[in-house]
DNA sequence: ACTATATACCTAGTCATTCAAGGTATTGCG
DNA sequence: CGCAATACCTTGAATGACTAGGTATATAGT
């Protein structure tokens, strides 16, 4: 039968990785705690979310990957490349449209 | 096993539904059409969509259904109740907690 | 009279996203 | 040595949202 568009506000864990990539290259643990972190709680992804969505994301060519030592301890850094700066534009402007329509709806007066 | 918690952007449809019937009574079909006009387009949700949410609520004692017969036609119009005005509130605090979490990740500067 | 469109309700089945909960391995601390 | 933190990963279940149907009445067109 017909397959599913994904769920209309999906994609914002996506929206944040991209974001905070764009800044600087990092590793999947710190973004875990990154998101955490910059969001003041209000967000709280764990690994089981963050680490499928990176590996989809460069499997998709969004994302590069580069593996690199420190410590002793092995880390995965990701940092955006041309295709990933694009997904995040649309996925920005998609998450603007569908915040401002929901502002819209609790600004709705009697309406038309 | 763990139960899970809903997922954490869950809930938004749920929202804009008690938003609006909150400004007053509707029926179902009113609401689908009302939500894409008062969206702008934005956000679309089918009946698929709003007829589940509308019966689990009336269910939970959030919303009073009333039949009502318009031009030969048969419409269930739900109204807010007290548990329903306090979910409002819960749902609202917490959409606005993610929003500006959100928020406070595109204005994260290079970060602390 | 027939047909199509709009209104108005509803549900079943499928899919994707998220979640909790594990597992592996290394380092550093008490 | 044992325990917590770091750092990677995956599996399986829960949940929500989507498509796609189905029923029935009214209205407008042909």
């Amino acid at each position: 039968m017909g397959q599913s568009n994904p769920p209309f506000m999906s994609g914002v864990p996506e929206l944040l990785l991209l974001r905070l990539l764009e800044q600087q290259e990092m590793y999947g643990y710190e973004l875990v705690k990154r998101i955490r972190l910059v969001t003041g709680e209000a967000i709280s992804l764990g690994e089981g979310v963050i680490y499928p969505v990176l590996h989809s994301l460069e499997r998709n060519g969004a994302l590069r990957a580069r593996r690199k030592k420190v410590d002793g301890r092995t880390r995965v850094y990701y940092s955006l490349n041309a295709k990933g700066r694009k997904r995040l534009d649309r996925l920005q402007t998609e998450w603007h449209r569908i915040q401002s329509g929901i502002t819209a709806a609790f600004e709705a007066p009697g309406n038309a």
